[in-house]
DNA sequence: AAACGTTCTGTTATACCGTAACATTCTTGG
DNA sequence: CCAAGAATGTTACGGTATAACAGAACGTTT
């Protein structure tokens, strides 16, 4: 799925759960789809200024935040990065792999291993939520 | 198991390993588990400071990194945050459950899980580095 | 249209998180 | 003792994230 239609996907989410995809929130995001992988806050704040003069951190990271509870991205705490998610609108649970070398990310199936998660915890008397499983290590391409 | 009984174990579980547990290391460690569940590393900084007169961040850093890297601490990316591994020994891989209501940090084996998804992800040509899986969900207290 | 509340965005300032680089001290084996 | 490596002290900085308030845009009601 390339960018445009991408970002047509978006905006057919966000006005099916009544969120709003402002013109700011649009940019950031086809910002985030230009790059290949894991970006990060700073990097698109710095596009932002290229494009628009200036920008703080607030503006970039508020439409970050929107698009994360929107479902259009996913963040990665262990490498304070945001990647684009590749299921949106379905509702799989993924299995995202982020190489910590290069950054790209791969995305597998994650409802048969959240099965069996969800029953260890469940054990425990844990309920977890539905989410993705991030994990990092290193692609094919970065192993030496 | 309590806090001195927890120093006793770290201090043979360091032994063990050729690791040297110090006193800085271990004051760090006694100051970890003076917490209930997830702690920051400038409150730990700011306990440090407390007791000794002064200290700066790559001090407890250090200390953290070592603790974590002997497997007595996990680090939780997620909240920037450390917790005491109540698993020391076993050379595990956390399962590390978050409740997102009362913020309460419930620990399990991931390993064997670890091991499925280490699996799952080779056969897509991608290593997967020795990391904790952090799950949110509620906890039986917070279960409705 | 005017008045209003709500949501979004701009702006400034600051707090928090983490590490690089180098100096110094402390072991430990020869 | 002495050299080598490990651990710690110290300074300084860069990256990450948010608080707090001001202003603008938008829809709704009157």
């Amino acid at each position: 799925m390339d960018a445009a239609c991408f970002l047509n996907a978006a905006d057919r989410h966000c006005q099916q759960q009544g969120a709003k995809l402002t013109s700011l929130r649009r940019q950031v995001l086809e910002l985030v789809l230009g790059y290949d992988g894991v970006v990060k806050a700073y990097q698109v704040l710095a596009d932002l200024q290229r494009q628009r003069g200036i920008a703080a951190p607030p503006t970039v990271y508020r439409a970050l935040d929107f698009l994360v509870a929107s479902g259009l991205l996913h963040k990665v705490d262990a490498l304070n990065g945001y990647i684009v998610c590749r299921h949106v609108g379905c509702n799989h649970e993924g299995l995202i792999l982020v190489c910590s070398q290069c950054g790209r990310v791969q995305e597998l199936d994650a409802t048969p291993m959240l099965a069996l998660l969800r029953e260890q915890a469940g054990g425990e008397g844990f309920a977890i939520a539905p989410q993705n499983l991030l994990l990092t290590g290193h692609c094919q391409g970065c192993q030496a």
